[in-house]
DNA sequence: CTCGAAACATACCCACCGGTCTCTTTAGCG
DNA sequence: CGCTAAAGAGACCGGTGGGTATGTTTCGAG
């Protein structure tokens, strides 16, 4: 709760107007003066409200981080088995990216800092992990074709998913990316499921091939 | 051929410097004094060679653009079908970036360009056109299950191959890339084509799941 | 040997960008 | 009102990076 409500209003011009700076440009390529000329603001505002150029890119991945253990969790509520629950994660974060500027330059820019320097840990590991883990659980429940390997297929869907927001972003905007990521989804999970699987929680999977 | 053998040398040594880092870093982290530094030269150097920045890294994206083709009709010369050709072409394009930095600085750039610039037409859409058709090939064949669409498959495994580059180029620069992309079509390919297919031309499918 | 162009070195310029400093305005509060 | 701190404006600074201008070496032709 800060002291003035203007105070707040302002500090949110400005991290939605950073965002969509970085969102188009990426950490390096924007410009502070660019931002603040967007959202109608002089350097004096923001200093008050940030440390630094790098202060609000981490606000803004940490906004980010926190919506995916929302979403994580919501889909382990829901009970359903491990791959649907890996479609349905996809799929919503996908969706939640190609409506919300914020979320997608968080998004970005954390992944800038991953893949631009080199040798960063890295959250995308965190990632593969977790992918890795709910593929090895298919497994025990019989979900999983013979031979798969559920590290390769985190890796697979992982670069997937990563490839496939950066031609999105770079074309539409993220627009289409809800339906790129189903496109990935429909290619791969029918290769590592077995025979017998299907997608439940009321989902739709599109453009998949039919089983034959 | 140049009027002095020593120039061709050093500017093949600027060549080289700056595939280095434009690899690392990206091209607009890479400041030209890092490069003439790791190179041993001075801008005067440069500036006789190169008419700018961007022109190093043109000619960069330039002898990359000329290798793929050269790829493209090897390939294309085995007679193999379609889809093995792909595997083919994918595989050997990641195992020649997985040993030379000059071409893999080229990619990037290439990319880079494309993808951090908003509104570029692309050379990716090409890629993307190129193995659609591909698989259209393949589906006249019969060699497809029925509701594949080759252009989600191209969109699909253009962004999967672009994510593992960018992955596995932070991770271990470049060297795991053949094994990723083997991984990718490992899970993708035994999705799209049809249960008959075999992947011809004494290639190695490694990681995919087994039929069952 | 000489001379001139090619090939390279070095000092310099300038625009920009992140960040700081000082000053003004606005809002809460007695 | 008037006082004070929050909130914001705008000038300024240091550093860096791409690019240039000018000087110096190397090489090949005649």
């Amino acid at each position: 709760m800060p002291q003035q409500d203007r105070a707040y209003a302002t500090r949110e011009a400005i991290l939605r107007a950073a965002a969509e700076e970085f969102d188009r440009l990426g950490y390096e390529r924007t410009s502070l003066t660019a931002v603040l000329a967007r959202a109608g603001l002089t350097k004096g505002a923001f200093y008050f409200h940030f440390a630094s150029k790098e202060a609000v890119a981490r606000a803004l991945v940490e906004r980010q981080s926190e919506l995916w253990a929302q979403v994580r969790e919501a889909w382990h509520a829901r009970g359903v088995d491990p791959l649907s629950a890996l479609h349905g994660m996809f799929a919503e974060s996908a969706e939640r990216m190609a409506a919300d500027v914020v979320l997608r330059a968080g998004v970005r820019l954390n992944a800038d800092r991953e893949f631009g320097y080199p040798g960063v840990p890295s959250t995308h590991l965190t990632w593969e992990k977790m992918i890795a883990s709910y593929v090895a659980e298919a497994g025990e429940r019989g979900d999983l074709r013979s031979g798969v390997d559920p590290d390769a297929v985190a890796r697979t869907l992982c670069g997937a998913a990563l490839g496939a927001r950066l031609i999105s972003s770079a074309t539409t905007a993220c627009a289409d990316f809800p339906a790129r990521i189903r496109e990935v989804l429909g290619y791969v999970l029918p290769c590592v499921a077995s025979s017998g699987w299907k997608l439940s929680g009321s989902q739709k999977a599109v453009d998949g091939p039919d089983d034959s």
